[in-house]
DNA sequence: TGAAATGTTGGGGCG
DNA sequence: ACGCCCCAACATTTC
């Protein structure tokens, strides 16, 4: 076995979390120092590089690990090879540990350090942990990916999960020199705005346990009935703990399954089918990575997209003059989050009413998301822009109107979001605009002046998408 | 996890 | 009592 004196390295990625982590307990046990890596690669391309919310969200969690780890995670920025190659010197570390990771840029990554291991003889090991199964174990009959979710989801729950493991006793660490958390800049400073987030969320292991267990005891046997709504808060909002692995896929599922044992079933079923897509999203990546950017469909790179300019920071503001699309749009530009019915309203929005490309929208996400991840991102947009697996079809479009009046009965949700609609009757708030002259004086709005007037008419929106389907469809 | 258009049915008002 | 029309309510089709 291995020399005891050498360390053993723990390469941590979105996997900050101290329990059910296969890598960190096998490297645990390989018998040398511990030495707790994690590296800021700054020079992915475009889409692969940290976002700033997720910059943010990262800042967090890596403090949170640390403080977990008794100070002793190492923290280096720079090409992960380059990296390695220095650590490997100063160290002699004669092991390698880390979860399997599953997107494109990173898999080159992990195959360029595999290759570095395999020359200088050192032991690389990867371990299971960020998906409760991974992308090649589900297929169908024929052998192939599954394209559509339910026969997926079918399939994947039917495989056997391993135990949840503890966290392992850590004791004997090594030590090697680490950067400054603080001097990495993932934190925003002029202008600070993540006043917001600093109130909304608490990133870290314990925070994201908290979170689970607060969701399971007080919105899960609900949760059929209530999700999608918006006024009430049915969301576990776990999705950027997941996203970073503080919790593990295998923890949530085994919690739900387990807090549901005499209940009904139906919450419990209903919120797994949501982690069931994030599974179905990494997968799809996996097998079709020129999906992060490029349609799954090949027709739909001939859409006759739209270039606005206008409409596209209409959108990005929450300025549109639909109530709900606005009210979401600020919800993520103050939180950096919104809830899954919320992104599919404003998605859909943006691709049909705007005839903007998803890829565009995909890109807001990607900046202003704290929960933002290549796999769901690139997914859920090209589902709702019809280029997708198992997609909505093109011609179903969302009425805001509807969706608002239906989602947000009363408009809380609205309120919240966008004072300036405050006084607003519930009756009028999802669309203002038809609203008689003597309710918007009352609640002090002026069309135009103080919120602005539908960016485009929801009829003509629609027939438009419907014609530019229709050339879809012909090409 | 859509919405709109179109079709069908049946109760009730009315001459 | 009867036929006619209107329209709400629901179902089906279409985009």
């Amino acid at each position: 076995m291995a020399d005891e004196k050498r360390p053993v390295i723990m390469w941590f990625r979105r996997d900050l979390r101290l329990s059910d982590n296969p890598a960190l307990s096998a490297a645990a046990k390989a018998g040398g120092p511990l030495l707790p890596l994690f590296i800021l690669d700054d020079d992915a391309p475009g889409r692969f590089r940290l976002g700033g919310a997720s910059r943010w969200w990262l800042h967090g969690s890596l403090r949170s690990l640390d403080e977990s780890l008794e100070g002793n995670l190492i923290l280096r920025r720079g090409k992960t090879a380059d990296i390695f190659k220095k650590l490997l010197d100063e160290t002699n570390a004669c092991a390698l540990h880390t979860a399997a990771a599953y997107e494109p840029y990173e898999r080159d990554l992990e195959d360029d350090v595999a290759r570095l291991c395999k020359d200088r003889e050192i032991d690389f090991q990867r371990h299971e942990g960020r998906l409760l199964n991974p992308p090649e174990a589900v297929r169908t009959n024929d052998g192939d990916p599954y394209q559509v979710f339910t026969p997926y989801w079918k399939a994947a729950k039917r495989k056997h999960f391993r135990d949840v493991l503890r966290a392992p006793s850590l004791k004997d660490f090594a030590k090697a020199g680490s950067d400054d958390l603080d001097d990495w800049g993932l934190l925003p400073t002029k202008p600070d705005w993540a006043g917001g987030f600093r109130e909304t969320w608490t990133p870290g292991e314990d925070a994201a346990k908290k979170a689970l267990s607060g969701f399971i005891d007080d919105k899960l046997l609900d949760y059929e009935k209530l999700r999608g709504r918006l006024d009430c808060e049915p969301s576990s909002r776990l999705s950027a703990h997941l996203h970073f692995g503080e919790v593990s896929p295998l923890q949530v599922y085994r919690a739900v399954r387990h807090a549901d044992e005499g209940a009904s079933g139906k919450g419990a079923e209903s919120f797994l089918s949501e982690l069931g897509w994030r599974e179905f999203c990494a997968q799809l990546l996996f097998h079709f990575p020129h999906t992060a950017t490029e349609p799954l469909k090949a027709p739909f790179e001939d859409f006759p997209w739209r270039e606005s300019e206008s409409d596209l920071t209409a959108w990005q503001k929450g300025e549109t003059g639909y109530p709900i699309v606005d009210a979401a749009m600020r919800q993520l530009w103050e939180t950096g989050w919104m809830p899954n019915r919320a992104r599919m309203i404003v998605a859909s929005f943006l691709t049909k009413h705007l005839l903007i490309p998803w890829q565009v929208g995909a890109d807001w996400f990607w900046d202003t998301l704290v929960d933002a991840d290549l796999a769901n991102n690139a997914s859920n947009w090209q589902w709702v822009a019809g280029s997708g697996a198992d997609a909505a079809p093109y011609f179903r479009i969302f009425n805001p109107i509807l969706q608002s009046e239906k989602f947000d009965p009363d408009g809380d949700y609205i309120r919240r979001w966008l004072p300036e609609l405050k006084a607003l009757n519930s009756k009028d708030i999802h669309a203002p605009w038809e609203a008689p002259a003597s309710s918007l004086s009352e609640a002090s709005i002026e069309l135009g002046t103080t919120y602005p007037k539908p960016i485009i008419e929801h009829s003509k929106g629609r027939q438009r998408a419907l014609d530019a389907y229709g050339k879809v469809q012909k090409g």
